[in-house]
DNA sequence: CGCTCCGTTGAAACGGTTCAACCCACGTGG
DNA sequence: CCACGTGGGTTGAACCGTTTCAACGGAGCG
């Protein structure tokens, strides 16, 4: 695959004109990151954004602890670090590769620059951060309003709904670090799966999961606390 | 103040031409509300977004109890309901007048036209969607790393900052508000400002609060949690 | 005066974390 | 091939911060 047939696979790049992507091939640069590299941390300086070409990347925050909050795990074709291009400040989390993957970077002057002279492509970005906006809200409304049962089930929920088969399907993280994006930690979060197992909700065997009463889970998803009888 | 003026002095529209000045002046509906009046609902379609030339406007969560996460108080001069303008989707949180306000609204459709015409307004809104990313991410970190003491020292030593007397000033918003503003509830709010104002921390008198111990202060934002012994 | 609204206080309950122990699958090296 | 260590996951008990529920106080106002 050439460096333009990534670009044009891009969803932010989506609809662009031919003169345009190949004006972002110019201005991109290839880099190789190994599983558990940090690619920028929180509070470096922003000279750039990044789109993945291949492997996994996470975003997260860490308290002084050293407990960490995974604000996304991104995947192929997908961008991050967007942000301090337009803010002008630093990176406002860390960012690690979760395998090993190669990423294109975008410097953020060069893109300014196309962007000044194209408004699909900043329209195009409009709709990434405010798609990202939109994810955030919910994600703090989980946090701030909803339970761990809460959040684990519409997550869940979601995993299952973009899964081939709808019922079963493979966590594609490990436990812990799924603690993590739900804002807690393993241990209380394998006493919910179990806990979910026990009232026949689902079936957990490693990452192999099996979702058995989608209504009762859709409710808890939704009401976001408690995990009694029903 | 004619409707130019409010443009004019506009953070997202900061240096514009006259000619987009005016042409924003064209498009732009005013719009008033009472106090506690609804601006939008979540899951409204979004048809525009607004400008607030006076008075405040709460933007909010609510969970299916009834309780709220504030996600901003919104001032004179600030953006809100931007999210499904570029989306094309519903808007993702409640809109609520805090005070008698008047609004600009600017329609969607016509907004992104000046849009595709002009590249330097779609780089303010670029930038004012980033910030407001950037603002989410030390929310969500807030909200899942640190307590309750953490947020509120945080919460404080903003206020302090912005206000013009570094150690003294009032409260702009109920401590009910407050509360839901740190993600908490009144009761838990006020034993908390209870157990610093005992520490010798601040002083809390009605709306009226001061700063004794900035230090500390600043440690418990930092650290995020524990109200002990020092 | 008596009403309501907001803030405060206390006691009990709860959800989640912490800490510790333990299991198991896996890979490594003797 | 077995011994060993390692990392991810699970389980139990104690602990802690926050919420819940209920009661109360004070300020503002008809």
């Amino acid at each position: 695959m050439t460096l333009l047939d990534h670009i044009v696979a891009t969803p932010l790049f989506e609809g662009l004109s031919r003169r345009q992507h190949e004006a972002l091939t110019r201005i991109a640069v290839n880099r190789s990151y190994k599983k558990g590299q940090t690619v920028f941390s929180e509070g470096d300086k922003g000279e750039g954004f990044y789109v993945i070409m291949s492997g996994r990347v996470k975003i997260f925050k860490l308290s002084p602890e050293g407990k960490e909050q995974i604000l996304h795990v991104m995947d192929r074709g997908q961008i991050f670090g967007e942000v301090p291009v337009f803010t002008g400040k630093e990176y406002p989390a860390y960012a690690e590769a979760y395998t090993n993957c190669s990423l294109l970077f975008f410097p953020k002057d060069l893109f300014t620059g196309l962007i000044r002279k194209d408004p699909s492509l900043s329209l195009n970005m409009l709709a990434l951060l405010s798609q990202r906006l939109r994810r955030f809200t919910t994600l703090i409304e989980d946090l701030s309003l909803k339970g761990v049962p809460g959040r684990l089930a519409a997550y869940l929920l979601h995993l299952s709904n973009k899964s081939s088969n709808r019922e079963h399907f493979e966590l594609d993280i490990s436990k812990g670090q799924l603690a993590s994006i739900l804002g807690t930690i393993p241990e209380t979060l394998s006493r919910v799966l179990g806990k979910m197992a026990k009232q026949g909700l689902i079936r957990s065997k490693g990452s192999h999961l099996t979702i058995l009463d989608r209504a009762t889970l859709e409710l808890i998803a939704v009401k976001g606390k408690k995990l009694d009888n029903s």
